[in-house]
RNA sequence: GCCCAGGUAGCUCAGUUGGUAGAGCAGCGGACUGAAAAUCCGCGUGUCGGUGGUUCAAAUCCGCCCCUGGGCA
């Protein structure tokens, strides 16, 4: 939107709102009519074993435009928020510098806010601490936990819920391990990116939005989703990593392991899936105000009026 | 036809010895800075199957009727 100082650079495409909601298929068409190279900024799609749980883009299509940043990971390593933001800016980099459109596009926003807006310089975690923070949770339950974070840092324990496991032990792992409090670096004022992003956001209503999710969890479940867990499972990873976390994976597995019939097992699958999309559409419609936003799925229409507005923002450079 | 067991929120069900009802899930709203497809927070009026009755008071006790399972014929 601001692209003061930017000089002759060009944009940053950012594309962003909930799953099924059909923002690969716009990052697709605006990849082909501007010569463009997608970028996922999906926190699940980063992972090779996911292919059919996670939509990811099919080799057709990323055969007609260079798709980056998708099954870069193995599922048994730990994606994170910074280490996705600098594969992206990386991305960017090399996408510019082809002369191609960078097209960021995913449905987390926790990324796609990190990309444009910077994470706060917090130094890395050692493990030991990280694992320390964990077992000291598991011992003190979450209201002791969130009781001793009052001591260490009273700051971030006033505005954290004793059971919020996942940034209380966020929290005192970073005291723990810097000294200072997590709030003091959050507030440090990120350096500017020198990037120029033009962010659209697709928020279709409800009911359609809903429809698309039941539809997308029976194709999934139809298409090899099964067999996929299957394979997932067959690593015996950790439970806890971020990959074993993916929506769907739960509920085959245990379809799987014959705890769930298969019609349960898809009904829970799109509940699931309807309950994130939903958490999406709050995360887009207060985190990213500024983006340009279509309040329908991807359509031919939505396709047009997003060239149109592309197409405006690039003439203003020439 | 008879005998059991049930009919309570959109769904699954709680409801103590009668004091006009509440959980989980769903749904809705919200939070969100290195696990974010994560992790959390808030929101509960519904002909208590219907209808008569007993009672100051009925989801709760009694009668009749309707519906759903299961059993006996």
């Amino acid at each position: 939107m601001k692209r003061d100082g930017v000089g002759k650079q060009t944009p940053v495409i950012v594309i962003g709102g909930p799953t099924a909601g059909g923002k690969s298929a716009l990052a697709l068409a605006i990849a082909e009519e501007f010569g463009g190279t997608v970028i996922n900024a999906d926190a699940m799609q980063v992972y090779r074993e996911l292919v059919v749980l996670t939509a990811r883009p099919t080799p057709a299509e990323t055969k007609r435009v260079p798709h980056r940043l998708y099954g870069v990971l193995s599922a048994r390593q730990r994606g994170t928020a910074a280490r996705w933001r600098v594969m992206a800016l990386a991305a960017i980099a090399t996408a510019q510098g082809k002369g191609r459109l960078p097209i960021v596009v995913g449905g987390t926003g926790l990324y796609l806010k990190a990309l444009t807006e910077g994470l706060a310089p917090v130094p890395a975690v050692p493990p030991e601490i990280r694992s320390a923070a964990r077992a000291r949770h598991t011992e003190l339950g979450g209201a002791g936990f969130h009781a001793e974070l009052k001591r260490l840092d009273p700051k971030m324990a006033e505005r954290l819920k004793p059971g919020d496991t996942q940034r209380l032990l966020r929290a005192w792992e970073v005291v723990t391990a810097t000294g200072r409090s997590l709030a003091l670096f959050q507030k440090i004022p990120p350096a500017p990116t020198k990037l120029w992003f033009e962010s659209f956001r697709l928020l279709p209503p409800r009911d359609i939005l809903y429809a698309a999710c039941d539809e997308r969890a029976r194709r999934m479940i139809d298409g090899g989703a099964l067999d996929e867990v299957r394979a997932l499972m067959a690593l015996k990873l950790d439970p806890d990593l971020p990959a074993m976390k993916a929506v769907g994976v739960r509920e085959l597995a245990q379809h799987l392991a014959g705890d769930l019939s298969r019609a349960d097992a898809l009904a829970c699958f799109q509940r699931a899936t309807r309950n994130y999309a939903k958490r999406q559409v709050t995360w887009f419609r207060h985190q990213m105000p500024d983006a340009q936003t279509w309040d329908a799925q991807f359509s031919e229409s939505v396709q047009e009026k997003t060239f149109s507005f592309i197409r405006k923002v690039i003439d203003r450079i020439e």
